[in-house]
DNA sequence: TTAATAATTATACTATGTCTAATATTAGAC
DNA sequence: GTCTAATATTAGACATAGTATAATTATTAA
């Protein structure tokens, strides 16, 4: 992964320690994490790093088309390193959401969708891993 | 609508006023409404209903398969009383959520899923509605 | 150095949802 | 009908997710 600060200047955040922390970890994940986990984590690196900065950092990033927002976990919404188009697969068992790379499945439109204009769209997927 | 107090001693659970209420506006509603949406509307019909009784006998519903739990619109998960499968349409401006049938779409799976055990799907769309 | 700007912080606040212990209601035995 | 056990409801406490605010701190640029 290219180094936190260039990525940060790229976007025009300026970096700075607490952001740095918050970027380090989220964007090498592939946990989608919530705020609350990007902050335990953040805390480790910097220590003093603050409930709200995690919270405006984490926005921001969403903002500037770093990271992508999901609403498909119940109780807490989760952060997408993955900006790509893809799917996501739900583990009834366990919680964890998998990406699904998107040539992986095709969604075919048999009716027309008249009225609405579809910006956007994934495949979520319930289930559970396979025992071995 | 059957009546809601027959639909309710199908499923085994004791009808009372406050589980009618609820019944009688989630049962008929095409809305997706959030736990507190229902509430209100249930404190029309019978206004001491508690929160706590609503968010009971949600629960109550979802575990005995009258409703469904949607965990895909941001600050709080809704309850759908389309049982079928179908997919779902949300408008980017509104925030509302549209039920699209099964068959408008085809999900083809062009590579195996190996390790993961499928038990259940739907296709989430983003997008606006035409202005007419 | 200083003034302006931007970032961070603690804290208050709102909303969603669960839990608990007390009270009220019901069904069924008598 | 009355009693009792089981079930349902309630208010309120609690937990968690997330936003807003106002004060403090750090950075920038003159």
């Amino acid at each position: 992964m290219k180094d936190a600060i260039s990525i940060l200047r790229q976007s025009g955040i300026q970096p700075t320690p607490q952001r740095i922390a918050v970027i380090e970890y989220v964007l090498q994940s592939k946990a989608h994490p919530s705020a609350e986990e990007v902050l335990n984590y953040a805390r480790k690196k910097c220590p003093t790093v603050s409930r709200a900065t995690v919270y405006n950092t984490l926005n921001l990033l969403v903002e500037k088309g770093l990271l992508r927002v999901q609403t498909i976990r119940e109780g807490a919404t989760v952060f997408d390193a993955n900006i790509e188009k893809h799917h996501h697969f739900i583990d009834k068992d366990t919680g964890e959401i998998v990406d699904i790379p998107w040539d992986y499945l095709e969604v075919k439109e048999k009716e027309k969708f008249r009225d609405f204009e579809i910006l956007d769209y994934q495949v979520i997927i319930h289930g559970r891993r396979k025992k071995k």
